[in-house]
DNA sequence: TCAATATACTGAAACGTTACAGATTGCCAA
DNA sequence: TTGGCAATCTGTAACGTTTCAGTATATTGA
């Protein structure tokens, strides 16, 4: 079955058809190819021919049909975020799509959401993507050290961006919150509290970001003469029950921690829970600094200490990159980092 | 310049190039026509002979090219998400995108997001890709009773689903919460612990749902012979700020209710903040009934009762809908509604 | 036996775009 | 005048798919 309405004569412009090149030749009286090449400005088309086809373009609204661009030369004009359904459960996943939207909002793009579960490898979505071709570029998150996602992209020649850097002498577009600081400043502040028992809740295991954090929480123990107290049974991909049950247990021994430090606000909530459950009082008996990336926790209790972690700049800023490397700009220079806010207490 | 590395000769099997029909036709010996057609279980095609493409298909990987088939077929195999940029900063977002990502895992569909903000006509990106043909169907949110957006892709006959109902005696798919029984049975409960003077914190004026939970909280006040507090100025888009001051103001009042019946998790924690500010305490001064899409508001306040809604649950539904009306399901029989938990004390 | 018919397959055209290899025109130098 | 060249424009083919209108072969009916 045929979609087109009018019957198969070339010359209408009559009717509620998407116009196409044919349209424009038609009317402007040239050739396809002309069209065509006048539209991207291309140097062997005369001024004026130029302006007649881009005025007439515009005024009946032309839009190059993305499916005949995309076979015809490969460029699909897609952007594909890739998710992990099971660990990115957290709210900031819907801001990192706020902040893609909002820098291809005036590109051609499309941002296409690429989903894997935590059973699968994690290489598949990004080798269908790869494979089927069906995007100019790729953003992945959950990014480890050793990263078999970047090193195949690198491989295949796809641009990409992560969240989070990898660690393996390969240059590639990244951005990434300053972990190594925030941890550190963290460790500053309860000190400056006089809080020197500190316990760390990380990131999960094997990413790179879990490195950076207990770089900079071990460096800054040692710097501030703190010491820290174990936690290693509990990271921020744990449930909220397990953290809340753990962290109860912990704060029942003698030697329990009287400050913590935080890389997630789901996460903050159950180790509060955990503290009061305890008996403990949070500000009293202990303090928690905590990363957060929407302005909930001081409405959660006022005594937490909160530093601010931005997903939607995060998103813009992968979206800029993945953008630029298409664009032929230079890996290396499109890796952003970003630096922690002060510890933020409560102000009334 | 040619993308393909092989040269021009038609008959390569030997490459990494992507298998295509041609491919296909010349390792079975066949006519692309035929392949194409035993792909699909023509009936026009040998037993035999399907098998054997089909095998060899299955074998080499090969996967149809979507360029190709939308540029001959118009068929996109996307389904287009469309969501307001700003009010949905809120995390049920991406339980949405994930219960449709779950839904369409197995299907050849794509999820592509597309944004629009605040200052711009909702119906703007539905006509964009209405006009483009850049989806199969389309899901939309913020539903209003009179829906331009619902209306327009209804004219046009491109599949759809809504979050939401709408009332314009016309009939499409849709997901729902029961927002009258949420607010029905919330008032009933606060009544069964002796409240008796109750507010109600609004969905955006304008949407459906509004209309469904302001039935719902009237419907049953009388029917418990409590009253309402008046609280207009308040609905769960604004700003925690904003909630929280105003809450403040009317706690401070001598008329202040008893109880709340509350729309969404992140206003409930400014309500909560408003009370607190206003010297009174939760549980004993005042109960709050809230939705709540993940289970945090227990571990905010113990003393919370909270309904849980379940976004991911939505997401799946919808993307049903839209699916089955791309597959020719009678729209009306596409309409599910959520029923809400009880409302749920903590229970240690 | 012959025509009608069913079965199994096939080439060509088209969807909208861009790259390639011309074609046409005018102008200038020799 | 003529050859050469630059400046503009154009037709054809191709990307991978599906549909249309066949073709070739076997089967049936009388």
């Amino acid at each position: 079955m045929d979609r087109r309405i009018t019957k198969k004569g070339d010359d209408d412009t009559s009717g509620k058809e998407r116009p196409t090149l044919k349209t424009l030749a038609f009317m402007t009286g040239l050739g396809v190819t002309t069209v065509s090449r006048a539209l991207k400005d291309a140097p062997e088309i005369g001024a004026e021919t130029r302006r007649r086809v881009q005025l007439v373009a515009k005024q009946i609204g032309y839009r190059p049909n993305r499916a005949g661009v995309r076979l015809r030369t490969g460029k699909t004009n897609v952007i594909s975020l890739v998710l992990n359904t099971e660990h990115e459960l957290m709210s900031f996943v819907s801001d990192i799509i706020y902040g893609v939207t909002e820098v291809i909002a005036d590109t051609p793009y499309h941002l296409i959401v690429t989903p894997y579960s935590r059973s699968q490898d994690p290489l598949d979505p990004v080798r269908y993507l790869v494979e089927t071709g069906s995007a100019d570029g790729v953003i992945i998150s959950r990014t480890q050290p050793n990263d078999p996602r970047a090193r195949y992209m690198l491989e295949r020649g796809i641009p990409f961006a992560t969240h989070g850097r990898t660690d393996m002498g390969l240059v590639h577009p990244y951005h990434d919150f300053d972990n190594y600081t925030f941890a550190g400043e963290a460790v500053r502040y309860l000190a400056g509290r006089g809080r020197n028992r500190l316990a760390l809740v990380t990131p999960p295991v094997g990413l790179t970001y879990y490195g950076h954090t207990i770089a900079g929480f071990a460096d800054a123990l040692s710097e501030v003469g703190a010491s820290e107290v174990p936690f290693n049974t509990v990271s921020i991909d744990q449930s909220i029950e397990q953290i809340r049950m753990r962290t109860a247990q912990l704060m029942r021994r003698k030697d329990r921690p009287d400050g913590f430090v935080s890389s997630a606000a789901a996460a903050t909530l159950a180790i509060v829970a955990g503290i009061e459950d305890a008996g403990l009082k949070l500000g009293r008996d202990v303090d928690v600094v905590s990363k957060q990336s929407s302005e909930l926790l001081h409405l959660f209790r006022r005594e937490l200490l909160v530093v601010n972690e931005n997903f939607r700049l995060a998103g813009s800023e992968l979206a800029r990159a993945v953008l630029g490397w298409i664009g032929g700009a230079d890996p290396g220079s499109l890796q952003s980092l970003s630096t922690p806010s002060e510890v933020l207490p409560y102000r009334g």
